[in-house]
RNA sequence: GGAGAGAUGGCAGAGUGGUCGAACGCGGCGGUCUUGAAAACCGUUGACCGUGUGAGCGGUCCGGGGGUUCGAAUCCCUCUCUCUCCGCCA
């Protein structure tokens, strides 16, 4: 949510820069404005109103203490008058209020300047390209078939217990899940970052918190009788640890790591692209989350990617990374690298990370700030995560890159975490 | 699931209709003392909105919402949440 002074200062910058969303916002801009020069006006009526009576209320009081009933009866009378002005009022601010705040919600985040200008995946700008595509033996095959021929995954199972897109991994596949989660935690936790453990569900204050409700309400599993959201993302409950948290600013940056299982309905999906682990409705997925000061948010937006990186060359995986152009950003982020994964036997680049500054959008929601040291008042903070990393397509290029007429090589790095060299 | 208790500032915890935005304590910050630190002592210490160049001024907030009253942390209604005990149970 971009806060509404800066709005109601800097109306043509805000429209200009989410031009490069595509996203149109002269009209919205136009009307908070406007409506927030009635909202003020509203309060400063009311406000005067209400300094009139808490200024009878006391003297009241003290006619009342001091015995003179009908001074005090007298002051009574002029007070109905003022509370039906008063009651009115803080009606019309209230209702103007929330006409802002809604207004408010539907402005996407500002694009961070560096943001290169497109509508689609293809005006994404590739700034980082990473190793070489394998050259697969004769008669590969992709992971889903891999997946049978080695009895690693079974799709049709997870049908039946559940739904599509709710895996059963078994044997080796299992293994190899547990093993690439300790792997990433342990990079994460050498890279600086505590481990948290979070809950798996959360409350509708923590969606709104890091922008899931309300407007992708329809993307996350809503368990209605207790009204708990099971989590897209270990980003949801590890950002929301710091809502309503005025952080104490020595503490800046606060890194945390999480694994979570993480549950996406993914209304609206079809066709190739949920074939075999591409998408799915459970995955696993290792996130980093920072709070941030202002200052540095962007040096630590690299930090953040040079990790991931380290990651993918970690497990031989060749991968390129895309700085997402305004039209294919999130509604939330302000700078967005996208991690893509080469599979080699789909013959294609899968997204396995996205890692993104939010710079205040979050912590406007959350109320997350901190104290500046020499003006001592409140700012917000900057909230920064990314996956490090989502196992499921991970997995998947991993099986197909690797395969071999033997069978499939683990890379070296995951062995001890495994317990095994091949799947065979 | 049954019964009861409770929700107050960063924490802990008073306050049951009128100078209460809220005592005391802890913590934090500043100072005295000290070579330095600790201890001790003194002082200070909530958030948000509006307004003003600023000092300031005005307003709101004692879990959420509503009500009674000139006046509510305090009384009434309602919702939510937490804790304790019993039952069930990984």
């Amino acid at each position: 949510m971009l806060n509404l002074k800066f709005i109601q200062e800097n109306p043509e910058l805000v429209i200009a820069k989410l031009k490069k969303k595509n996203f149109d916002a002269s009209a919205i801009v136009l009307q908070i404005t406007s409506l927030s020069v009635k909202k003020n006006e509203i309060q400063a009526s009311a406000d005067n109103f209400k300094a009139e009576m808490n200024k009878i209320s006391k003297e009241v009081g003290l006619l009342m203490r001091e015995g003179k009933k009908e001074e005090a009866n007298a002051a009574k009378k002029r007070t109905s008058e003022l509370k039906d002005s008063i009651k009115q009022l803080d009606e019309d601010f209230a209702q103007i209020d929330k006409e802002v705040f809604n207004l408010q919600v539907l402005l996407p985040n500002l694009p961070s300047d560096l943001v290169p200008e497109g509508r689609t995946p293809e005006d994404n700008m590739v700034v980082r390209s990473f190793g070489e595509i394998p050259v697969l033996p004769e008669n590969s095959i992709p992971h889903w078939e891999l997946a049978k021929k080695y009895d690693i995954i079974d799709f049709e199972l997870g049908v039946k217990i559940t739904g599509a897109g709710f895996p059963v991994y078994k044997g080796k596949g299992a293994r190899i899940q547990r093993a690439l989660i300790s792997f990433f935690l342990d990079e994460a936790r050498d890279s600086g970052y505590l481990e948290i453990q979070p809950p798996l569900m959360v409350n509708e204050d923590s969606g709104f918190g890091t922008g899931q409700l309300p407007d992708k309400e329809g993307q996350m599993y809503h368990a209605t009788e207790d009204n708990l959201y099971l989590i897209p993302t270990a980003e949801v409950p590890v950002t929301n640890l710091y809502r309503d948290v005025i952080v104490d600013v020595k503490d800046l940056p606060i890194k945390n790591t999480a694994y979570s299982a993480c549950f996406r309905r993914e209304a609206g999906s079809y066709g190739k692209d949920v074939r075999g682990l591409n998408r799915l409705h459970q995955f696993d997925k290792v996130e980093i989350v920072q709070i941030a000061h202002p200052d540095n948010s962007y040096e630590l937006l690299d930090e953040m990617v040079a990790h991931v990186a380290g990651l993918v060359e970690k497990l031989e995986l060749p991968y390129r990374i895309l700085r997402l152009c305004g039209g294919d950003m999130s509604f939330t982020s302000a700078l967005t690298y996208d991690f893509e994964v080469f599979s080699a036997a789909q013959e294609k680049w899968l997204e396995v990370s996205s890692v993104s500054n939010f710079e205040s959008f979050q912590a406007n929601r959350l109320k997350l700030r901190f104290r500046d040291e020499a003006t001592k008042k409140t700012v917000l903070a900057h909230t920064l995560n990314g996956s490090a990393l989502a196992l499921p397509r991970i997995l998947a290029s991993i099986l197909e890159n690797n395969q071999t007429p033997e069978g499939i090589r683990v890379p070296k790095v995951l062995v001890p975490y495994c317990g095994f060299e091949m799947i065979d």
